[in-house]
DNA sequence: CTATGTATGTAATATCATAACACGTCAACC
DNA sequence: GGTTGACGTGTTATGATATTACATACATAG
């Protein structure tokens, strides 16, 4: 098992993109989970679990029913609310995002981080990462407040091509 | 009729959440999509220029399938089919905006002007007005550079109160 | 007038999401 | 120990959103 301290695809800021030791990348994520939960009273439930580990697979997004199709094969339930209670679960306390271009979720890369980043969707490789978003809310939220409109939550999403798929091969 | 140029309303820049005379402000919209559909060769049919008359009558964002129920109270066709695509069209011509958000659509305010704006989404009366998105959007690409992602297209939609919905009555 | 492309109509199906209820577990409480 | 209540999970059923495929109408160019 690798040393969560000795580690450059952590330590890369545009994880998802970068060359990186994914299998740690992942086991490290579920660490910081457990512990995470655990601080706060949350209980990670086997499914619970089980579905972050399906998203934590890859830095891609994966619909409800993608999820759930690999929940049933497990012997877990194969309703959709099996599959959307998790989500849900994990959306609220941070492991994951919804992406709301794809109807879709995926791992959150920066787990206890208290962050609202803008997601690139790479339209090649179907990849997400997260970007720091600070400055582009910010000028959201400069222009909403010239129309007295007073921003509680603002969804940014680009679309376009990751460094792999930009350069034909 | 109103004097298409001598309207307060339409000199607004946050023209949704701007009192303003909203007859005159979807009428002169609708003239405008025509000068422009005109201008390109597109057809602006029955169809297409009734969804678009819909999408006028209030700066909401509506779904697909109440659009179609409207079509279809007035004899157009009752199939998803029908609406979608004339959704799409108006979406292509830029007359209308696609909110990712809301799975709804709704008029463009500034048509022609080849913009890519911002939403903003009030939760209270959902009204749904355009922003202002260059500096957000150029600050999102400084982001993805870095990232060595090329953005192609950014959404940005965000939710919070307008101006009439931050006062309780 | 006929061929062509475009728009519309319709049926069927796919995809995404939630409401409502039943059951099991566990810990707090008496 | 039994009761209660909160929570998580399972299941049924339904609702909401969207697309594929094919048939038909209609304009206009030749
Ligand atoms: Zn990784
Ligand atoms: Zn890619
Ligand atoms: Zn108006
Ligand atoms: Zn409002």
């Amino acid at each position: 098992m690798p040393d969560p301290h000795d580690c450059p695809g952590c330590a890369a800021p545009d994880l998802a993109f970068a060359a990186h030791d994914h299998a740690h990348c992942a086991h490290d994520a579920l660490n910081r989970a457990e512990a995470l939960t655990a601080a706060t009273g949350a209980r990670l439930t086997p499914v619970r679990r089980r579905v972050l580990e399906i998203l934590l697979e890859e830095h891609k997004a994966l619909g409800a029913y993608d999820v759930l199709s690999r929940l049933a094969q497990e012997g877990f339930g194969n309703q959709p609310p099996v599959a959307y209670r998790a989500l849900e679960f994990l959306v609220d306390q941070g492991l994951a995002h919804r992406i709301q271009r794809l109807n879709a979720f995926t791992a959150c890369t920066h787990m206890g981080e208290d962050h609202a980043p803008a997601f690139l969707i790479c339209r090649g490789c179907h990849s997400v990462a997260e970007a720091a978003a600070t400055a582009a809310r910010a000028a959201v939220e400069t222009e909403a407040a010239r129309a007295g409109f007073q921003v509680e939550r603002t969804t940014i999403e680009a679309l376009g091509l990751c460094p792999a798929c930009r350069v034909p091969a």
